[in-house]
DNA sequence: CATGAATGAGACTTCATTCAT
DNA sequence: AATGAATGAAGTCTCATTCAT
């Protein structure tokens, strides 16, 4: 995704990248350490150790950083799991689960600060008129629908027991978006036993033939 | 609980409560409509139709009533966990397990706002050091002990399967906490419904002898 | 001085005049400690543990009150120097100034609480215009003239040499005034060891036929 | 002396300077015309024709311009002394006095306004914690070293009768510092003659063979 | 006589944004 | 490409004063 500046047109010179990356890092990690609220655009300039006035000259607004922040930072967990081969597209859809859950908490497990960041962004982060940008409409349509699919695949496939896919799917996704409290408050969590109990938690919920 | 009002020794006058209570109410609202971060006291203090004087005049600061506001509806939510006879006190596990669940989504459905506002002032609250107020030391403390106290005891009697009481007991919160979300966004939802789901889900996720 | 309240013509009760005397010794207390800026009616009510509304029904203003609370003291050090004999009137000149210094410097020693206040207070308190309500017109009229007077008399006895009684009036005020400063940062000062320095100091800046 | 700004480790521009510069100037005529307690940022901000946020865009606290005047205005302060040529280092006693004393009032003759100030922000500025940051401590380092340095090698050479250097090095301090008020008082004061009037004072008040 | 309640002005400070250089 | 400078709105909080009871 290349990213025009400014309307003019011209491409992202290598500068003006990675400038814009080294703010939405400092940004992350600000937002990690204050909240979201407590974000300011003074931290992230002293915190990248740049002038506010740099911030200003790659971002149109904060809100631009933000998004931003949130885009480069669901890209990379995408990278994470393609590459981690958890979905291989045609997977029985116990595998697909766990290969799902897998590797959101092993991503996670990984990169705590900025997940945590993108979650207090996604529940903070407000328009003008006082709504959320990241709402659950936003979240219906980029965390839920991939995760309903593999249910609904389940269900068809008689593998998983009749549930609402909807439901299920929340569940998982705030099971797994809590994560990031876990590892940053306690940050010698024994993760592959976390996982493993997450894992086994939804696999019993899903399962077929008990009821 | 009588409260005083500050350390004059003095008991608060029945203006005083009422005050207290229409500006906790008005600063509930506030957070459940503009976020943490844009419930400023102007707004406060414009939706009680009062001036900002009035309410730095009946609190000390800000942060009083935030933390007011959570320990008001937690009280709230206990209360009628209490009377909708949930907890029988000897319970049997699956039983208590579904009354917990029963109580809270229905306490939630009731009251999807007020919920709302604890969960982003719970989430959102900081000290002066930045420092989380009701971080995950006071979650442990004051939410989530009930519930391992619960998956503990049935584990004890065999009634529940092996599983880490923790990550099950957050589990069930985190799903708990993200129901007001549903219930604001989908005002039409049919909490039956749901909840007999989020009750199925977790009792297969906790039963014993399937495995 | 009996004080009329309000305009009603009635003279004071007894309540009325302990209640103000309350009033004013609190104000003198919290002047001391948080000096003329830092002391607020808010401070002034609770160290009297009394409410704010107190205060208003019994002083038109808080100028009233700090006015007042100049007035007492001064009353206070003057009835401190009579009873002490410090002026029998008719003392010879060198005699009249080391009573001056020694009875003012005794009256600082027991009292440097509300001598600092005072100060204070003379220094910091002004109208509504920004001037000063006791300024040097003020300090001129009420404090300068009798030592001016003593050193007039002094001088025409051709006891003291010849200065400017002014400037040196005001020296004195000065060193006086300054005194509370001292007992107040060190309490174990040596009263009486200062007191004879300051005595000599300025009997030998005073004295006739040296020069 | 290179003032850096913000910790940035930039070394502070053209404008800064100017703006620091010009705000302290405004800060000082402010807190003379209005006192301590009456000189607000907003008050400054007008004087200095500037929006409020100019001034803290500059400086991190109120406490910081004061502490800022205060040194600016020792520094002038010092750096007459030393061109007056007041100070020889190796001065006979009664001539470093009479020095010490001419360059002072001399000085304050020509700047009355920021001494006033000086003082006033001496007297009455504090921390949080409602301590006095130039206080007694302050005043005895800073301050009175230097008096007491020559009244002690005064003693040593036999030039000055024996008294407490402290005592009167205190004395010396606040008759220069009440000058400022004479001269805004009365701004035809015979500068000249009024400084004549002090230093024989302290002349006779110090001079050893008289007693 | 007392006071709880309310108010509105104004305090200091933080902030996102704009702009000239 | 960068940034120092400036702004004005809005933030929380303190305060002296007024008023009904």
């Amino acid at each position: 995704m290349r990213t025009n500046i400014r309307s003019t047109g011209r491409d992202a010179t290598f500068t003006e990248t990675a400038r814009r990356s080294q703010i939405v890092e400092c940004a992350i990690e600000t937002v990690c350490e204050f909240g979201y609220a407590g974000a300011s655009l003074s931290r992230v300039a002293e915190r990248a150790g740049i002038s506010k006035g740099v911030i200003t000259y790659h971002f149109a607004s904060k809100a631009e950083i933000l998004e931003e922040a949130v885009a480069v930072v669901f890209a990379r967990g995408a990278e994470f799991a393609m590459r981690s081969g958890a979905f291989t597209g045609d997977s029985e859809p116990h595998d697909a689960l766990r290969g799902y859950l897998e590797s959101n908490l092993a991503y996670i497990a990984a990169h705590p600060r900025e997940i945590n960041a993108v979650v207090e962004i996604t529940r903070g982060h407000r328009d003008a008129d006082g709504r959320q940008v990241f709402g659950t409409a936003w979240e219906e349509r980029e965390v839920l629908g991939l995760l309903e699919e593999i249910f609904r695949e389940g269900q068809r496939l008689g593998h998983f027991r009749d549930f609402s896919p909807r439901v299920m799917a929340v569940a998982v996704r705030r099971v797994i978006d809590g994560f990031s409290f876990q590892v940053l408050a306690h940050p010698d969590t024994d993760v592959a036993a976390y996982t493993a109990e997450v894992v086994a938690m939804f696999e019993h919920a899903t399962r077929a033939g008990t009821a």
